[in-house]
DNA sequence: GTCTATATACAGATAGAC
DNA sequence: GTCTATCTGTATATAGAC
């Protein structure tokens, strides 16, 4: 991979951009063709189907969570902190590929949900030893999920009910008393 | 109202239970009309568009908050209790008509989308008397939207990570702990 | 009220020129 | 590698019979 193809990736920027912002249904080939710059005949050289132009997008998710479960176990201010927090970062490569991903997911498809499912177990397994017991990993876990919950929902650009700044300061607080071992 | 219209009644129900399992690409007038039992035409009588059959969702969403939130307030179990343990439960008919919406908004549907965010705001104005700060509200909300969430992903009838039983009890004494007022 | 038949639009995908 | 042109399937919606 000492040149990657630059074409492939700015497709799968523009599929991933529309994803995000009008959702599954305006995400189609012809709709992430023009957004790239090429034809439609020139998207399918790269991607054969959009089976394929989804499995752009899972393995994007992939390399980049590989990246973040290290980060994790190695972060400074802690593995259940540095987590919450970077549930709700905005414009994050990890946190756009994940809402693109939620989007394939819930638009039906099965291979997205699968993926989803997949990086959530890591992400447990990356967690498990810095809380206390089972019920908190479910604590901790489930408040991510709400995190990223409410930026999937929140098309464009709605200002949406996530916490952040002080207010995400004073929730992880509270989080990690809840939860440390 | 003193007969409401079956048919109308039963189209939405079948509208709903393809949302819910199979997903919101799969949901068209024409499959909801065959589940139905009526054909496409007969369920354009009773909605005229697919906005139509979605506002109607939108409209059963309504009514079914506005019972919860009663039971909210007055539950002996407390608010928070109860409105945990209630964000898990399945084939509750709010419960239902709450996936087939976040289907919906995921679609790419703006009025699913802002009814969601209405309906949170009248949660959090229930519960707010009953926790003891803003962050703890937060906390609350983000739980119930991480099992909502999950409930959510989880096409027809795949096992999720989202806990039950004795887990569920420990998770909720866990929260309680930590935002009762 | 419910049906069949059909119009219209657009999605994904193929063929082949350049 | 990228393009245009086209095929095929399918979704929403209309028209009008029963």
């Amino acid at each position: 991979m000492s040149r990657p193809p630059h074409a492939r990736e700015s497709v799968l920027d523009a599929f991933e951009a529309i994803l995000i912002s009008d959702g599954e249904r305006s995400a189609t080939m012809d709709a992430t063709a023009r957004a790239a710059g090429v034809s439609k005949g020139g998207l399918l050289y790269h991607f054969g189907s959009k089976d394929a132009l989804e499995a752009g997008v899972l393995e994007r998710l992939g390399a980049l969570v590989d990246l973040d479960i290290e980060k994790i176990t190695t972060a400074e201010e802690g593995a259940v902190s540095y987590f919450l927090r970077s549930s709700v970062m905005q414009n994050d490569p990890l946190d756009r590929v994940i809402i693109a991903t939620s989007r394939l997911a819930q638009g039906g498809s099965a291979a997205a949900s699968a993926a989803l499912r997949e990086i959530r177990v890591r992400w447990e397994d990356a967690l498990r030893p810095h809380v206390k017991d089972a019920t908190a990993l479910d604590l901790v876990m489930l408040v991510s999920d709400g995190l990223y919950f409410n930026n999937a929902l929140q098309g464009g650009s709605i200002p949406g009910p996530v916490p952040s700044g002080a207010e995400l300061d004073a929730l992880i607080v509270m989080v990690e008393s809840a939860t440390l071992r």
